[in-house]
DNA sequence: ACTAGTTTGTTTGGCCAACGGACTAACTAA
DNA sequence: TTAGTTAGTCCGTTGGCCAAACAAACTAGT
């Protein structure tokens, strides 16, 4: 059956052709190498169709023939493959001290992968915008350079983001109510692409979804690691937002009441005691420093100190205590654990499941695992371009040039 | 844009015209009594295309025309509105000491709410379903005797249910994997009509996102307040059942380390410190009595009772606390409360609007209302029921006689 | 009463996309 | 060389939507 995102929208032809175009795309993408009546095969269209639609997909420079087979019986196919070439999708995130930008083509090909610091300790969201126009004007340059059509943007905000692409609240940067996907469509100046802005989980969830190990799974949570922690949420293969866009604000959940104060001034918040803070000495510290910290936290774990463990195995506990919450609420068949979580998880991951299975009311965690993201830094950056992506996925096609 | 549910299904002709046929349908529905001129307005399609399309569904009796307008400038309009006689939807919910039947006309209309009571103090899955398929059959009959075709039936369970149909456990009822779904089948002999079993919380969410004060709503939560307590979640106005069908298993989330002992052994869970458990002087009464005694704290309360609203208060903080979690992992616009919490509301909501506003991360709680139920007992079969009419709407529609 | 204007819903012809089957193309195997 | 196999195109058909013309049935104004 057909069903509409937004319910009562009627189908004509054109949306016929739309799904079909996309659903030999997504096919190529997931087939490829593949010949046109392999695709007939898989996707049950009519072999007359499947060559209209290639045909298509041609013109439109998204797929590409490349060479026939050899020594099988019968007549050669000729094979098709996405049409790397042609096209660029770009994901930036912005960080407490610094952006990423990534670009990648359209079958997933990591073109470019740029990491630019902030010069001050703090930035403004007037500061950040512009330096993300900038890079993000330097990948198109270089896109450009390459004669490849940029598809889109998308930029991840570790904060609320609204469905309008506003930031309402970054509590790491400092910022409220900034339009910055308005000032950063102005910044660019007619841009020629859609601008997106969205969550940097939502958007990490998005990279899992498409680029990680357990790509396709229909339902996952991706975790943020940072100074906050926010996850993202893939249902029914789909991101989801919720009414306002604020799904998987899980960093400011109370776990217990008497737990550790939190910047927020709760108490015992996720984010107070299972968030990289709880892991250092040091509260309140750089980025930089953090990661120096994080540095000799693992090599003490590797050595086996025993406070450092005894640390992580607690911090792994009350992580587990949300991760439970998670699979109790949402069900998903995976949540990943980003950010600075990653080089912690073989300490974090064993107190993680065991409270897991401990918490879990449904049989065997609801088939609930957890993973440790393989993705590295940048996963937010890698999602926007997934983002970019996904809509091609769906049926918007760039124009026929 | 088309978006199949099921990704890599390609559209054809015939998925156009089911999809436009529920498009009519459900603007039927929504704007009745109405002209083919107006469907064509509201929705975009040609007037011819709706005419045939309506000509359809008159063919399928779903659609009835009715009278024509008059004393209007220009040829009167045939009037159409959703024909309620030829076709029936049956819901049904287990309870532990009763079960609830519901049949609804197309339009929603009640065509009646029947409730058996079982008659030990346990029952076992095998007896329940007995007792199901007696009142269904009952239904069944009745509906034939006025003519109408059964269009299917969903079954509530309090329990964990699986994709399935099977009930994995349903601690109340005291039930381990049961197959609920392929018995009742069994029961009901080739009933012709598609038999379904889900959980009754997600049952709930639909009847309250079909027939609800905030029927449409794209995101909710309904909130159970049973002996047990459960989520069902409506989001982009669907109802998400996670990878194993779990979704909304709160229960048994933790909110306090150092709360009361629960039933499932583990201390502070949801259930334990927000259940109706909370709220009352005895544990582990019988249904009969939980109404009773909860009649008596009604009374109390209305009197202005100190103890008593002292524990509603305590109550609805720690309630507060669970609806709090829901808004800032899920972001519905709306958690409904229902079964036992709804006589209650009155003295329970002060202090959940109070927790969920200062622990929501979101400005204004993302939005998120907390509201009582008041769809009335037997909200979960009327949900069955709703679940019929949503498979109709989306465009499962009968065949033509 | 008659005409003009308005609105409804049907009819007609055109268009578009998918489909099935026939056909051509290009190979392997014996 | 021939038979068999597989790939992809061509062509006529089908089905469903659309635009426009048209018929039907009313109100309003003279």
């Amino acid at each position: 059956m057909i069903t509409s995102t937004t319910d009562p929208q009627p189908a004509d032809f054109a949306d016929v052709r739309a799904t079909n175009l996309a659903v030999v795309l997504r096919s190529v993408r997931e087939h490829a190498p593949c010949s046109r009546a392999d695709i007939a095969l898989s996707t049950g269209l009519n072999k007359a169709t499947v060559s209209s639609l290639v045909a298509d997909l041609i013109d439109r420079r998204l797929v590409r023939e490349t060479g026939l087979t050899e020594n099988r019986v019968g007549r050669p196919a000729t094979m098709l493959v996405l049409d790397g070439s042609p096209y660029a999708a770009i994901g930036v995130e912005i960080n407490v001290d610094h952006v990423i930008a990534v670009a990648v083509d359209l079958s997933g090909e990591r073109l470019l992968s740029w990491r630019r610091s902030f010069p001050g300790a703090t930035t403004t969201a007037a500061q950040a915008v512009a330096a993300v126009a900038a890079i993000v004007r330097r990948v198109v340059n270089r896109m450009a350079r390459e004669e490849r059509q940029v598809l889109g943007l998308a930029v991840g905000v570790p904060g609320l983001v609204g469905a309008d692409g506003t930031v309402r609240v970054a509590p790491n940067l400092g910022w409220r109510d900034a339009d910055v996907c308005g000032d950063l469509t102005k910044a660019l100046r007619d841009p020629g692409f859609p601008v997106r802005v969205d969550n940097d989980a939502n958007l990490a969830a998005l990279a899992e979804h498409r680029f990680g190990p357990r790509a396709g799974t229909a339902n996952l949570v991706y975790l943020t690691g940072e100074i906050g922690v926010g996850a993202g949420v893939v249902l029914d293969g789909r991101l989801r937002r919720g009414g306002q866009g604020y799904v998987g604000e899980i960093g400011h959940i109370q776990l217990d009441p008497l737990g550790a104060e939190c910047r927020c001034g709760r108490l015992g918040c996720l984010e107070a005691v299972a968030g990289i803070g709880a892991v250092l000495e040091h509260p309140a510290l750089s980025p930089a420093e953090v990661e120096i910290e994080l540095d000799e936290v693992v090599r003490l774990a590797r050595a086996a100190d025993s406070r450092t463990l005894s640390t992580l195995a607690t911090v792994g506990h009350n992580l587990g205590k949300g991760v439970a919450m998670i699979a109790n609420l949402l069900n998903p068949e995976v949540v990943i654990l980003g950010g600075y979580y990653v080089p912690l998880a073989p300490w974090l991951l064993p107190a993680v499941e065991a409270e897991l299975r401990g918490r879990t009311i449904a049989p065997d965690a609801g088939g609930c695992q957890v993973v440790a993201s393989t993705l590295g830094y940048g996963a937010a950056a890698l999602g926007g371009a997934a983002r970019v992506l996904d809509s091609v996925d769906s049926g918007r096609l760039p124009r026929v040039s």
